[in-house]
RNA sequence: CGGGGUGUAGCGCAGCCUGGUUAGCGCACCUGCUUUGGGAGCAGGGGGUCGUGUGUUCGAAUCACACCACCCCGACCA
């Protein structure tokens, strides 16, 4: 027993971590904050991109790139912008090194200095509309749909594997529009991407909405967002999508010429998924034995395992059924390590989240059939040699619908409706999970909520019905529920 | 940024309080034999700036001081 996890009734914070670490998703690097991510991880974030990918161009959109670097002036051409990300940018400051003079190693050469300092983009708004004031004259420019895939920086204090790193990889979308409307209905498409992209690929359930005043991304008038909840009853932000207004159009003198032959400020949005998407795919499937990954983003789907004997046609067997899968479009891996046991493998692919698992000994070869054990609910079961490519086929969507009926199942009944103040903090406190409350719509009572109890709104769900209430605080009117929780 | 914790082999740890031969254990790794359908057994072997610096001492992993790094918990944020 090499590799224990931590149970989640123990400690679900060191479960978390066991499996991010023991499943090699990623590791600890040497920068503060920073984490690796090895091949497991990045093979999952890979699949993750060409989905998206594929659905950001199915929307019109094409991708681009744009500096890692900020003029730091640039930041602050919009004030609620920079006030939001002020704290947590790294500075570059000089441009060279040199050898120290007591030949103890390279120190920052002060004749170096840059004129300008610039930010590592921590977000790259402000480089983007800088460049989109050249980019747009006239309507006919519009609607200019950009997204781009990169790393940004944000200096945190707290950072967690995946949850929040200081450097992270995500893709940014930003787009321009001549009308007010049109941002509006981009921004609500986008998240319905997202939404869709949890749901049908993830298979995590997720709540669409919008955040409240207080929870706005710096220099947004609306943010999008969608919610889901981790199986510690803590809400995860999965992905958000902002209206930018004309906010950033002003800021950096962004206008064209429409039909009339009137100058206009352009309309924005920009929308964003990170590497946090791995993390949240941990919370959602995994368990005490390790990764439990949707068959639709597992970099691997299927591995074959062989159980070695002194003779081993197992391995032509193993061979031929694993090129009729991966004719059948099927993500393969056959393992035949004759070193290693059986019983050490099976553990080791259920530690990496290998939706379908697929055992050939002499046994089964005598028999004409295969073991097959599925990741989700460990069952095993042995199916005739000759069924095995629709079956596993017809397996692993099983797997895929399964995930996320299990999920949608703890959603629903972790999601408590309250009448009162005393009732909403004992829910908070007892049970977790997603609250629905009524709320007066005043940033003092969602600070006063938080203050007293550490959940904030996630957000005002989108599919909420009016139904009229009673703020659970100040028993003024209200005119639907909002979704509490707390958060990662 | 506040609080706590940890730095000893690739990983996990013991040793430190009470300084003293060659720094030890488990896993992993290498070799051999036996095993092999749920994390194999035996035998042998390789691997160490004891986080860094300064000090105390005849002698420091061990004592003192300073520093650094990382992790965890909170506040802030994708």
């Amino acid at each position: 027993m090499a590799k224990v996890i931590t149970p989640r009734t123990v400690d679900y914070a060191e479960w978390y971590n066991d499996v991010v670490l023991r499943s090699g998703l990623a590791e600890y690097s040497a920068v503060r904050g920073c984490m690796i991510i090895k091949p497991l991880g990045y093979a999952l974030w890979e699949n993750m991109r060409a989905v998206l990918d594929q659905m950001f161009k199915e929307t019109g959109h094409v991708n681009a790139y744009f500096p890692l670097f900020i003029p730091k002036s640039f930041l602050s051409r919009e004030a609620q912008h920079v006030e939001g990300f002020a704290k947590e940018c790294a500075v570059v400051t000089h441009h060279r090194l040199k050898l120290a003079d007591d030949g103890s190693g390279v120190v920052v050469d002060p004749d170096a200095k840059l004129e300008e300092e610039l930010i590592v983009r921590p977000t790259s708004e402000t480089i983007i509309w800088h460049t989109y004031r050249d980019w747009i004259q006239s309507y006919r420019d519009l609607p200019l749909l950009i997204n781009q895939w990169a790393n940004v920086v944000r200096w945190e204090l707290r950072t967690r594997p995946f949850l929040r790193t200081a450097e992270f990889l995500w893709q940014e979308g930003h787009t321009a529009h001549a009308t007010r409307q049109e941002a509006i209905e981009e921004a609500e498409r986008m998240l319905d991407v997202y939404a869709r992209f949890a749901e049908e690929y993830m298979a995590m359930p997720v709540v669409r909405g919008i955040k409240t005043p207080s929870e706005r991304f710096a220099g947004a008038e609306e943010t999008y967002c969608i919610e889901a909840l981790m199986q510690d009853g803590k809400a995860l932000q999965a992905g958000t999508s902002h209206f930018l207004g004309q906010n950033f159009a002003k800021a950096f003198d962004v206008t064209f010429l429409d039909q009339n032959n009137q100058r206009q400020y352009v309309w924005a949005t920009s929308w964003g998924v990170s590497t946090r998407l791995i993390g949240a795919l941990v919370m959602t499937h995994s368990d005490d034995d390790g990764l439990v990954l949707p068959p639709r983003l597992a970099p691997v789907q299927v591995v074959i395992v062989t159980i070695p004997t002194v003779e081993e046609p197992q391995m032509s067997h193993a061979r031929a059924l694993a090129e009729q899968l991966q004719r059948a479009g099927l993500r393969v891996q056959v393992d035949t390590d004759p070193t290693k046991r059986a019983g050490f493998k099976f553990a080791e692919y259920e530690l990496r989240g290998v939706p379908v698992r697929v055992a050939i000994g002499i046994r089964d070869i005598e028999a004409g059939t295969i073991e097959v054990a599925r990741r989700d609910t460990k069952e095993k079961r042995s199916i005739p040699v000759s069924s095995a490519v629709e079956q596993i086929q017809q397996l692993l969507e099983e797997i895929q619908q399964n995930l996320l009926d299990r999920a949608r199942r703890f959603v629903e009944s972790n999601t408590h409706r309250v009448e009162s103040f005393e009732e909403f903090e004992r829910t908070i406190e007892e049970c977790g999970g997603f609250v629905l409350a009524h709320w007066d719509g005043t940033a003092e009572t969602e600070a006063h909520i938080k203050e007293r109890t550490k959940a904030t709104i996630r957000c005002i769900p989108l599919d909420s019905p009016s139904e009229p209430g009673r703020c659970i605080v100040t028993g003024k009117p209200s005119v639907r529920r909002v979704l509490f929780a707390r958060a990662y």
